[in-house]
DNA sequence: TATTTAAGGATAATCATTATGGATTTTAAA
DNA sequence: TTTAAAATCCATAATGATTATCCTTAAATA
């Protein structure tokens, strides 16, 4: 954490104590939170604290790419701070999202690319987690 | 496409101009449209189509099968009728999504999924389309 | 500590999507 | 055909997430 103080400073952010609550909360978080989890959160410290300010810090850390924004829950967006090449399984119940660190071989063949410049890739699983399971 | 009418009677759904316009425009439609292109095409010949209309007949078609909800596009979600299972690519400029058909193994090791029951995946790929990257 | 400058917070605005309800059209049956 | 029942249409309001605005306040720095 305070490696990720530094680089706020470095990068002309100033450092208020909503955004080291939430800066706290997303360190080493794996519940793909999303803003308004964020927002519920941080209230309990900070009862005064809004949206909007929880919408720019998360901005402000998606532009220094510490923060994945992630596309995978069709109601909401959803904040994933982890930071190395990984995957997501989603539960279509409850939608709750678990990383997947493994490495895949998905090369697009070169006929279906076309002369498009690829850049990357994300891989969804859909599935049942245990307790939705259990629910039937 | 009569196969496809045939199918919406089967299911009880009556054969409306609106629908069968909507229907028309996504047979082979590869282009991923959002329920707003589809509003904008269909109005050009139903200039007093609603956007419920067109929302209300994706719904439909979804739940039988026929079509496919993307949430790739954080802005808004695309509708493919494709309907065997396949892949896409994304421009992370301008936000084309071509299809990819291909059949990558993706089997998510053990320890990772624990106990969820698998039901599927879909790999999003990113990357600059050639008119994008062109542009710079 | 004073000055500059960005951030916070309240709130309004926007945009996609969903819900509502009365008028209209389709379907199916007489 | 004609008609009754049911589903659809469309206009519009409601909702919910996200973004923008604007004024006050707080952080950085000299």
């Amino acid at each position: 954490m305070d490696f990720k103080m530094k680089k706020f400073r470095d990068i002309n952010l100033k450092l208020t104590p909503q955004r080291l609550a939430i800066f706290e909360y997303l360190d080493d978080n794996k519940s793909h939170p999303s803003a308004e989890d964020i927002y519920l959160e941080i209230r309990k410290k900070y009862p005064t604290i809004s949206f909007a300010t929880v919408y720019k810090t998360l901005e402000a850390l998606k532009k220094q790419g510490l923060l994945l924004e992630l596309t995978i829950d069709p109601e909401r967006r959803r904040y994933d701070p982890g930071t190395e090449h990984h995957h997501h399984l989603i539960c279509i119940d409850c939608k709750k999202i678990v990383d997947i660190h493994a490495d895949f071989r998905v090369d697009v063949p070169e006929d279906a690319k076309g002369s498009f410049e690829m850049l990357g890739n994300h891989i969804e699983f859909y599935g049942l987690c245990p307790e939705c399971k259990k629910k039937g």
